[in-house]
DNA sequence: AGCGAAGCGAAAAACACTGTCATTGTTAAT
DNA sequence: ATTAACAATGACAGTGTTTTTCGCTTCGCT
């Protein structure tokens, strides 16, 4: 119900795939899909979607502030759900595991630095690449 | 010469795309092309060389450590030399400049942010996108 | 010079994503 | 509730970038 309200306000249809696809991220344990992940869920699901409509709706979705795209280096774009408060990610190189952090004189630096070179900051990205430590990623290198 | 020993250095044959490609890194004002730019100075000047060498060669360099691959959010991959000392970047999102900076106190505070979390950091990137203060750019958004 | 491995260009394939289009679904006005 | 307008969908073809395959050529060690 609260999803359908959610739609409107952003001047959407609430339409099926659309309902599916944002209730998918809000109870869904990983925070952050690509739209292959999405499709194959709803595919095992038993709905009847096509990849180019996940696709449409993750964009139109980004576009109504809803999801945030993420590039990091796999070739494929993830999406979260915009709850707001902006973080940067720490991404586990081995399982792909993703946590977020904030740090407030980073984001203080990164205004300074935009401004010295005379650029106008928009956006930015910082992607931190590691090993976490769970297994079997803790295992050494 | 020394392109030549660099080459021998990393395991790979002196070869005239090889060696075609590293002086372009090396004398191009330019120090981020793609796959493509290089490609079609390649072409312009009368080499006789296919994409796939190009996108070849750029992978090996990468993996002798020679060049660094960048993803940025423009969906194609650019290449820059790696001349050793670590620097993050700001993109022009209309004209598409880089520029690259340095920051000692943001390099650690992303070192600690990855000890917290229980990463053993490996590498990050960390890019800024906003509009430069150039003609066309400069006027507004 | 001769040999085997490495490298090459061209063409086809893989991959993530976008565009097209006939059909279906949603919404606002009756 | 019905309906009419048109937005949204699924299937499928098409893009743009990058990778793979393949037969031929070149390299570099002897």
């Amino acid at each position: 119900m609260q999803d359908q309200k959610d739609l409107k306000n952003a001047g959407l249809k609430a339409t099926l795939p659309r309902l599916k696809v944002l209730s998918l991220f809000e109870n869904s344990k990983e925070r952050h899909l690509s739209a292959e992940d999405i499709y194959k869920v709803m595919i095992n699901s038993g709905e009847d979607v096509g990849l180019a409509t996940v696709y449409r709706v993750l964009t139109q979705f980004e576009q109504a502030g809803l999801l945030i795209r993420h590039h990091f280096e796999s070739g494929k774009a993830v999406f979260e759900l915009n709850t707001g408060g902006h973080h940067d990610h720490i991404v586990c190189v081995k399982c792909g595991r993703v946590e977020e952090f904030y740090d407030a004189e980073i984001e203080k630096r990164q205004e300074s630095a935009s401004a010295k070179l005379g650029f106008k900051m928009q956006d930015h990205s910082l992607t931190i690449y590691g090993i976490c430590d769970k297994q079997p990623c803790a295992n050494k290198n």
